[in-house]
DNA sequence: TTGATTGCAAAGCATTTGCATGCTA
DNA sequence: TAGCATGCAAATGCTTTGCAATCAA
């Protein structure tokens, strides 16, 4: 319906209408803290984009940013994930198709993926059980390309590299 | 190799290997708690177990099943599972195979399954982008038969049922 | 004897909650 | 103005760590 003008304009629609339904109040810091996720295209924790709002305005509370991202997610703009350690990240949910991940264990290197048939699967086993699936989450751990190729390089001394995302190997 | 005359012969020779191949010792509290880990088939947090060797032997601390239950994931007797809400939960992993799980939202009931034909669509995505895998982890989360089947009989009145394992549903 | 193990209490994390103050509608 | 939102501090829930006492090898 709405054109697509300035940058983000459907996201924001969909946020504003959201606020709307549900009775709540458009306030700077939900704005501020929407806008900072979208612009940041990747799998965030509460604590990633905390940081990256402080930047631009120092007074906005961790709190806050817990309880947007959670008001996003109900909004349908954000989706939260379990990359495996601790905590929880968020990413784009709104017009984002659903897709799986792979994670690299050596530098936390996130793979999104997507397979029609892995889903089809999925269904078919749910049915065997009479079972009827609402979401799923499948996560395959690894190596990716580029850490298989410094492995064999520098397969002897011990490489530093600190993983972005520290993913335990004992998953599931 | 062994015969398998006592209850958990195998499971008790693969402690006492890794016992004696790292150097650490066989105490009556791992004994114990391997025991009861054993008795139970069953996916537990470390809290269950706790209690349930509490029962046996009320001397024993939370800190011990922890490390214990860590100890045995080592062993490859347990195995660490991620059901959804904060907690680890652990499965037998010892001559068990690979599988992946349904968890019912409504009951926490869960189901494990297996698909040779859902492994290999996982390796030939993972092969695509050169991407290793070492694990995998596949949760589908929806509501088994008994509950659609109690969805349907009381779908009106609030039926106050507790769910075992409290699953969020907005998981990945 | 010696160093691994235990259990308690305290510390750590990520996340949530209580509440007085602030601000939107 | 009314009551939702904010931000701080405190509380929570699960898990880990420090440490003195204990115990297996």
């Amino acid at each position: 319906m709405a054109g697509k003008e300035p940058k983000f304009a459907d996201e924001k629609e969909v946020f504003e209408e959201h606020i709307r339904n549900q009775g709540l109040r458009k306030t700077t810091q939900r704005e501020l803290i929407l806008e900072v996720f979208l612009e940041t295209e990747d799998h965030l924790s509460s604590e990633d984009l905390y940081w990256l709002v402080q930047k631009r305005d120092p007074n906005i509370g961790q709190t806050t940013v817990y309880r947007t991202l959670k008001l996003l997610t109900d909004a349908g703009l954000a989706r939260e994930v379990r990359l495996g350690d601790g905590r929880t990240y968020y990413e784009h949910h709104f017009e984002h198709e659903h897709h799986d991940h792979m994670i690299c264990t050596e530098c936390g290197l996130v793979i999104e993926f997507f397979s029609p048939e892995l889903e089809a699967k999925q269904d078919e086993m749910a049915d065997k059980y009479n079972f009827k699936p609402t979401h799923h989450s499948l996560r395959i751990l690894g190596i990716c390309e580029e850490c298989q190729r410094k492995e064999k390089e520098i397969s002897s001394a011990a490489s530093g590299a600190q993983p972005r995302v520290r993913v335990k190997t004992t998953i599931n």
